[in-house]
Order: C-alpha cells, then structure tokens, then sequence
RNA sequence: GCCCAGGUGGUGGAAUGGUUUACACGCAGCACUUAAAAUGCUGUGAGCGAAAGCUCAUGUGGGUUCGAGUCCCACCCUGGGCACCA
C-alpha cells in the first residue's frame, strides 16, 4: 500500500506554481475579477501562527474556488511590519529594526509557500519600505491640507511602558492594547486626525454594507455613539456686573475682531458696554492707553475690564494705578512680550517687559480671567500659564475660532465672559427638573469661578485627587459617587431658580461639554447623587404606570410639588406626561423635547467617537511629514521632497519625556524651511502603526506605482475588496480606520470607490487544546510547521477548516487531524487501485455533491462542504477484507476528475498531484468548476416517515415524488402503524411531499 | 448595568418548522498479523425490553403548532463588545 509522501510532493508543487506564475493576477483580460483579501501579517520573530493559518486558508480555497469558476482573482499579500515589537526588539539587542524585519519576513513567506496558499506574490508590499511609506506620508499631507490633521495639547492616553501616546481605541478595559500596562492620562501635545469630521459619514456608510456581519455593524455603530439632543447654557449667577469695557490688541479698531459682535451680544444681556478707541496704532504705549481710559471711562466695582492681546496688558496696568474693577479678563495677551513667530512688535514688548505690580493688581480686582488659544501660534501658552498662576487663578484654555481670537465671532469667549456653563442633554424634556450642575474635574470654568469658592482649598484636592485616578479607577468605584459644591449658583433658564454647582468624576470632560444639567428624579445617575448629598428631587415627568400625580406633582391639589426634601423622591427613567413645569404641563415628554430645546437650547448632536491621536513617541515608524518655521510656522514637506525616510540611530530608546528618539538627531532634525528658506525643525513624531494599514489594500492594485498612491484605472479594475476576511478584535480600530481614510481618499478624487471592502467575514479564534488562549506561557501553543512536518500541508488547512464553522472560536484537538489524514490517504488510494476497473456511474450524488461543495464554499460553510465530500468517498469507497477484490463499484473517470476539482480548493497539492497523474499537463487550480443539475443533485429515493400525532411510527423508503395517495395506502399496511390508529378516526392528514405524512387521530 | 453571539452525544460539530445527533474524533468488537502499528468492517444519546417496540432527551420553565433545536414569553449560564457617554 502507497502512502503519500506529503514532503516531496507538496514541495514539488509549490515549486511549479511559482515557475509557472499559477496565482499571479493579470490586470487586463476580460475576465470578471474578484478581489480576495486577508489582513496582511506582522512579520514577528515568532513566525506565524494558528491565528494566521485559519483566515488564510479560508481566503485561499475561496480564492481558488473563484479562479476556477473564470474570475481575476487577486489574492495579495504584503508586511505591517512597523511598530513595536521590531523596535524593543531593536533596543534590547541593538540590531537596526530593519535587519531584524527583514529577516522575520524571509521567514514568514517561507512558512505561507509551505502552506500552499496561492498570494499572487508579485504584489508583494512592506509597510516600511520608502517607497510604500512615501504615500502613506502622502496621504498624511492630503488629510493635513485637508485640515482634518492638527495639533493640539490635550490630555491623552500614556502608557508608562512603551513610552508613546495611544489612540482611544488601543486602550482596552484601562490598559495598553500591546502591552496591558494600566494607561495613565498624560498632558501632551499631540498629531490628532480628525476622524470626528467623519463620524456622520462613516455612520451613514453602514447602511450601504449591506454584506457586513450585523454585529460587525453594530459594534461600529456603538463605537461612534451618536446620540441627538441638545446643548442649553445655564448663565452663571453673577450679582453686581454692570458694564463691560472692551480693550482692543495692538494695532486694531474696534470694528475689527470680535469687538462688534460682542459689544452686541453683551448689550442684548442688559448690560452696558464701552468700546473704546485707544491711542497709538500700531504702536501703542501701555502708560497712554491707560491714561486715555482712565480719562474717557468710568471705572468702578461693577465695571468689567476685557483686554484682548495688548489690551490685556493695559487692562493690568489700570489696575496697578487703583482702578478697582469688579473683574478682569485677560483674553491672547502676550505678557512675556515674546513672539513665536519671531516678528518684532517693540512697544508691545516694551509694555510686557515693565513687568507688574501684582499684590496692588490682585488687591483692585474681583477675579481674573486668563485665557489661552489652544491655536495660538504668535503668543505661547506658557505665557498664559505664567501669568495665570501669578494672578492666583487657572489658565483658562479655548480653541479660538481663528487663531488668536481674530475672528468676527469668539462664540467660545462669549461664554467664558458671560460665565455660562453649556451642558448636553438627551432629555431637555426634564430641563424644569434640574435641580444642580455638575462640571467634570477637569472643566475649565472651575478656576473661573474661583474668586467665588469659599472651599477652594478642598475643592482643589478634590479635583488633584480625580486626575489621579486613572479612567478604571475612576469607573471601578461606580458604587459611591463623590463630588464637592463649589458654592456658586447657576440660573435654571427654565426655572429662573438658583442651582447649586457642584463637580464630580462621574462626569467626563472628553464627552459633551464637561458639564450637566443634574436631573435627578429622572436620571439614575443624578439620582444616587443626589440621594448621597441631599439635593433636591424634583418629579417632572409622570410614571405612567404609577397613580396619576397632579400637575404641580402632588397627589392632590392642595399638596405642595415634590420638591420639598433634599435627597428624597423616585426615580423613573422613562417617558410621560410633564408635570411640575409650569408652561410645559401636560405635554408628552416626546412633545416637551422639541418644545424646550426650541425656548431654552439648540438641537446639537454629539458622538462618542474622539479624534484619533495620531503620533507616537517612537522610532520605528513613518515620520509624519512636516516642518516647523520660526517665521512659516508648520510647513508640510513638499510632495516631491517625499519620502521623509527615517535616520539612523544609536539609540532607539524612547526618551520617555513625550518625545520622539528622533529628536536627538540634529542633523535629521535641522532643516531649512521650504517656505522661506530660514531655519526649521522637523517634526519628530511618528505615525502610529495602523497608518500603514489604512490603505494598502489600494497599493496592492498599482504596486509599483511611482507616480500615485495607485493608478485610477488599476484601482477601477480592482477596488473595492470583494470580500475581505480578518478578525472581530479589528472591528473598531483597523477596519474604522480604514473606512476612515477611504472615505476621505474617496472625498479627495483619489480612489474610485466609496466604501473599501464590499463584504467583511470574521473568523473564530484558534483556541489550544485546553480551550485556552494560545500562548507561550501557557505552553499551549500548537506550530503549524510542526503539524505540516507530520501531517502535510493539504491536512493541515483541511483540519483547520473542518473544525467547525469559520465564524466560530475553535479548539485545536490533536487527535481530530487523523481523520482528514485518512480521508486524503484515501483519495490518493482510490485511484491508485481503481486502476483498470470497470466503472458506473454515480452521477445523482455527484451532482448533489457539487451542489453542496458548491454553495458551501460561497457561504463560507467549509466544514460541512468537506463532510459531503467525505461522504462521496465513503459511498463509492467500499472495499472488502481483500483490497483486490472489489465490492462495489467505481466510479468513471470523468466523474472522479469532477471530485477532485471539488477537492483542489481544500487540498491543492494532493489534487494537482492525482491530476496529473490521470496523465494532464495543466493545473486543475485553472481548470473550470464542475456544474451541477438540479434535477440530478435531487435524490431519486427518499425516505417518508409516518407520524400519528407528530410521533414516528415508520418510515418508508419510496421514489421521489410518490403522490399522498400511494404514501397513505402503504403507510397504513403498516403494523406498527395500525396499531397506533386502533380504534381511533383519523381526523386530519398532512402530506410534505417526499417527506411525511402525519395522521391526526381522536 | 447595557448591546451582541451562543448553550445539541464522551468530544468537535450537523440539521429550509418535519426521522435530533450528518461528517469526524474517541471508544468497543471483529478481520488482517506471530504480535503491534497501519488498514478495513460493524456497533456506539439515555432508560426499559429476549425482540418487535416503548418512553425520555437539543441550558431551565411556560406558550404557539398536527409537529419546535428551530417561532414567541420569562429566566439561568458561557463567550465577545461597551461601560457613570448625560
């Protein structure tokens, strides 16, 4: 007996199919094409694994299932290859991550020619090579002119161990994605990309994926968070402000700026406003802008002074003089008196220069306000910073809605100035409930208010204490809430009532505004608060399913409303009729919505969804392209200046102080600005790993492309991805992220599709034979190079398939691999002593064979196509004690060749072995898939059973489409059948052709 | 807590509302062999029975139906996602 000697031939044919170019896609042809793509490797130094084999091996005997049935098919691969591993590989052992890579991918391909997996590896890619990571720095500088990349200083996910910043989606549970370290928050100036500005659009795509798991869906859809409602300012309760005088910057009018419009705006609130002219233009002195206000404006306790840029600095001088003021608001100024851009402006230096008196400036004034654009690139934050922290108050941070607040509207500043406090709600229905506010630890408007805080002292600890606390500590101690008053009140505008303030960390500051309105009879949140510290519980809205309450909320209509008590009253969360509201009573929640946003608010929809933070403090990535002027401010580095390539190193240590190991290379880092010529400093940030992967599915269409990212007429051909297999744990980062950049790219007139990838089919997990998680420490894991050593290439991919269904986590059973080793033993014996035997025909399995392996394969259902090509095998493999002497019949055969095309997808080196054995000289990889008749995939005989009352009492094996009649007559001449109808009358019949019959009796 | 997916023999799993347990593993018996391995054949949900056959079984409890693993309601458990998102 031949046993199949796997090694040789699987090696044999690997070889020929790269000689003969089996697997390689031909971009013109007529030929319908179908796009099969895998998520392409890590190239690691462990090699690949299990988790590779499964989604691959799916791809590939769908991939040659399509070729077979005349499509172009292009099944590619390629190397994410940036990224950490390489690089604390690189650390610990001083090997260029580079060479290490390189190695790993000589590795890797070896092992996926071993598994026989037909990659068309003439478009092979690696996300690290220049060429490929020029167009992803392209692609940077497409969304950066966009505007949709920017800077920003913001709080952001840090992890202490890999030293770099982490985008939301790669914290998972509070951790670090790779390598579970407790994620810290950490105050940093970072690349975003502004994936926000897609939030509605990559919603809106969903709908389209008609071909996408459901949960796949939803899980993005949950992810960006949409929730519609309203946004209403609750104006901070300030007594004794009257007037307001605005100081223009340097140079201005004031007709110019902001000025105007807020003049109006102030005014429209009741208050006066002056908006003076000062002395100077464009250059001004401080002593004789003051000596003109001092002369023209009449300044008191219940005068408010705003000073914009330089009006700030005469807004400090005032004081110095003893012009008391019931607060100051100090808005861009440059109190250092320096300039990031460089350009002198002498007198404004001068001015700053003098420096203040600030126990005379402090003792004048109510309260400060010191405010920073985030934006700024003329006046530095730290100036800001500085002088906030010498005035006693915060720093108060806005993004302006032109840099330095030179816009004709400051709506940002508005609400600083006024005091209010903007909240988000889903529910302005229960807006006559909200009995307090809460603002975030971490919301700006806290050192606002300072002046007013009797506590600051506590207050202050309690806020340190929050930041602290990580976002899981924050979230662990769900049962107690904490939170501190901080002794001012805001003005319900529905209630016109006085609520207190309050800050808590159940309020996030990443989310809404910061800020809520506390509605606690109706939110259960708010509820526990307020249970906690006593606040009023105020009933709005009528439980439907409790007695009816009258319209003031008493059960009666001398009984006060059920506002009384702090911390007593009922939570309901649902919808009813408004009570307790005075102009809003009766109304449906659904009607007082739209009623009160309308008098009290404006509709505003928020996400969940952040901007994804897009810059890492790493070597080993693509540095993100772009040039930082003295006198331009941040250049993008010209196109044909690309690729920006990374330098060499000595150490690819990360320094841990939130810059990148890059920032140490002068001559990387100097440059020539190629705006102006003058000195500038690259940026020495790198991109995060899922750049790369954000787009290379388009590269693998135009691989060599030298001009574009990819050609139109190669990505018409080609895109989008037919079907594209990969893991549920990518549903939120690289798939989002992907539908992110093709949405843009598609927005741009770059690429020819709208939504990348037309169906998406998730994977189960490979689980060990213990049912765990493969791992090393586990010592659990299972080598597919040691299985194919054993077993063979084809057993392998069969086994892994056959394991269960492909959507579905499996464990690996060692035991189980035998079986399809028996099987494909089989096959190869069948023909081998099938020689020279009379043959028969099995055409009505064969056909119902094709039909199953058929529409098994296109529904991804590969475990249940091998068994009915099992089947087929143990139908026509019948073999008595003696092999020689036959007991049943052999098929022809054609119709073995048609069984061994059904078989060429799962095991494609055993198959092109017996194909040419049968004496061709093609490939069966390129021969047509078999067709099947319906008619013939129908079985002849069929087996009806007989039912009395729904139980099995017989069944009966007769032609297919034997008439109810016939079935009747020979199911009553049945014994055991009659027995159950004895004595009794049949009073119903039912019939399913071929199937059944059913007796109802009495 | 909320949102998904699932729960069927000793095991992996199969099953358009129509014989529950296909296919495979494992196990048992037999054949071949001096023997073992390999290979092949037969059997294999549980209980009762000599057999014919009967009863009970798809997480639990109800319901719809001639008939429910499949549809509906409530609950329990496992896996995944989100998690104070206002």
């Amino acid at each position: 007996m031949t046993k199949y000697d796997h090694k040789a031939i699987e090696k044999k044919w690997q070889n020929a199919w790269e000689k003969e170019k089996t697997y390689q896609a031909s971009d013109a042809g007529k030929k319908p094409k179908k796009y099969v793509l895998i998520e392409f490797p890590y190239p690691s130094g462990e090699g690949l694994h299990m988790g590779h084999l499964r989604p691959y091996t799916a791809g590939d005997t769908y991939s040659r299932y399509f070729r077979m049935k005349g499509c172009e098919v292009l099944y590619p691969i390629g190397w994410d290859a940036f990224g950490l591993p390489a690089e604390n590989f690189a650390i610990k052992n001083k090997v260029h991550p580079r060479v290490s890579t390189a190695k790993n991918i000589a590795n890797a391909k070896k092992q996926l020619q071993n598994w026989g997996i037909s990659f068309d590896w003439s478009r092979e890619i690696n996300t690290t090579d220049p060429d490929y990571f020029k167009w992803t720095q392209w692609i940077f500088l497409q969304f950066y002119k966009a505007g949709l990349a920017y800077e920003a200083t913001g709080l952001i996910n840090w992890c202490p161990k890999d030293k770099t910043g982490l985008a939301n989606e790669e914290v998972i549970d509070g951790r670090c994605e790779r390598c579970g370290t407790v994620v810290e928050k950490k105050e940093l100036r970072q690349w975003y990309l502004k994936i926000t500005a897609y939030a509605e659009k990559l919603l809106e795509g969903l709908k389209e994926l008609k071909e996408w798991p459901e949960p796949v869906k939803l899980q993005q859809e949950n992810w960006i968070g949409k929730s519609e409602g309203a946004e209403i300012e609750f104006p901070i309760a300030q007594k004794g402000i009257r007037k307001f005088i605005i100081l223009h910057g340097r140079g201005s009018r004031p007709k110019d700026h902001f000025y105007t419009w807020l003049k109006k705006k102030l005014e429209s609130k009741g208050f006066e406003v002056q908006s003076p002219q000062m002395p100077g233009g464009e250059e001004p002195k401080d002593d004789e802008c003051a000596d003109f206000i001092q002369q023209h404006c009449n300044l008191d306790e219940h005068t408010v002074v705003i000073g914009h840029s330089f009006g700030g600095i005469v807004a400090l001088r005032l004081l110095e003089r003893g012009a008391r003021l019931a607060g100051a608001i100090l808005v861009a100024t440059p109190f250092t008196g320096k300039f990031m851009d460089g350009k002198n402006r002498p007198t404004v230096t001068a001015a700053a220069k003098k420096g203040f008196d600030f126990a005379a400036v402090i003792k004048n004034c109510g309260f400060f306000k010191v405010i920073s654009d985030t934006t700024d690139y003329v006046v530095a934050m730290s100036d800001g910073e500085s002088y906030a922290a010498k005035l006693g108050v915060n720093l108060i941070k806005a993004a302006a809605a032109k840099p330095h607040f030179l816009d004709e509207q400051e709506p940002e500043l508005l609400t600083i100035i006024l005091s209010r406090i903007a909240v988000f709600t889903t529910r302005v229905d229960t807006l006559p409930g909200a009995t307090f506010l809460v603002l975030a630890p971490e919301h700006p408007l806290i050192s606002n208010l300072k002046s007013q805080i009797k506590n600051w002292a506590e207050v202050k600890k309690y806020i340190e204490n929050a930041k602290k606390k990580t976002d899981m500590q924050r979230a662990a101690v769900e049962k107690e809430k904490t939170g501190i008053f901080l002794g001012s009140y805001a003005v319900n505008p529905a209630t016109k009532e006085e609520i207190p303030i309050w800050v808590a960390d159940y309020v996030l500051m990443g989310y809404g505004t910061g800020a809520i309105m506390a509605v606690p009879a109706h939110d259960e949140r708010d509820f526990e608060f307020a249970k906690q510290y006593k606040l009023p519980i105020r009933t709005v809205i009528n439980n439907p399913s409790q007695p009816p309450l009258n319209l003031r909320g008493g059960e009666t209509a001398e009984e006060p409303p059920l506002n009384i008590r702090g911390g007593e009253g009922e939570l309901f969360t649902g919808e009813g009729l408004l009570i307790n509201s005075d102009g809003y009573d009766g109304m449906s929640t659904e009607e007082a919505r739209k009623k009160i946003a309308k008098d009290f608010g404006q509709p505003k929809v928020q996400y969940k969804l952040r901007d994804w933070v897009f810059s890492r403090q790493r070597y080993w990535g693509e540095p993100i392209p772009l040039i930082h002027c003295q006198n331009c401010g941040t250049v993008p580095v010209p196109e044909e200046d690309l690729p920006v390539t990374l330098p060499e190193v000595k150490d690819y240590e990360p320094t841990g102080t939130g810059e990148s190991p890059l920032a140490a290379i002068d001559e990387w880092v100097n440059v020539k600005c190629p705006n102006c010529g003058g000195p500038a400093k690259r940026e020495t940030n790198t991109m995060p790993q899922w750049a790369g992967s954000s787009w290379y599915w388009l590269r693998y269409a135009d691989p060599d492309n030298k001009k574009e990212m990819a050609g139109k007429k190669l990505l018409k051909r080609w895109t989008p991805v037919d079907v594209y297999f990969g893991g549920m744990e990518h549903t939120t980062l690289h798939l989002l992220y992907s539908r992110f950049w093709n949405l843009f790219l598609y927005d741009q007139g770059h690429v020819t599709a709208k939504e990348p990838f037309t169906k998406r089919v998730p994977h189960g997990i490979v689980l060990g034979p213990d049912g765990e998680k493969m791992s090393k420490s586990r010592g659990n894991v299972v080598n597919p190079d040691e299985i194919i050593e054993k077993f063979g290439a084809d057993a392998l991919r069969m086994y892994e398939m056959f394991l269960g269904p492909h959507g579905d986590t499996v464990s690996w059973n060692d035991k189980g691999i035998m079986g399809i080793k028996r099987f494909l033993d089989r096959v190869l014996r069948y023909q081998e002593i099938s020689k020279d035997l009379p043959r028969v025909e099995k055409k009505n399995l064969l056909h119902k064979t094709i039909k199953k392996v058929t529409q098994d394969i296109e529904g991804f259902r590969f475990n249940t196509a091998i068994s009915q090509m099992m089947i087929y095998l143990n139908e026509v493999w019948k073999v008595s004690e003696d092999e020689n002497r036959i007991e049943v019949d052999f098929v022809t055969k054609e119709e073995w060749q048609e069984f061994l095309k059904l078989l060429a997808p799962f095991a494609p080196h055993l198959t092109e072995e017996l194909w040419h054995q049968l004496g061709h000289k093609d490939s069966i990889h390129l021969k047509e898939w078999p067709k099947f008749d319906p008619k013939l995939a129908q079985d002849t005989k069929v087996t009806f059973v007989v039912q009395v009352l729904g139980k099995v009492r017989a069944t009966l094996e007769m032609p297919a489409g034997t008439s109810q009649q016939e079935v009747k007559e020979k199911a009553l001449a049945g014994e055991n059948v009659n027995r159950h109808l004895e004595g009794k009358k049949i009073v119903k019949e039912i019939f399913v052709p071929d199937k059944l019959i059913n007796f109802v009796i009495k």
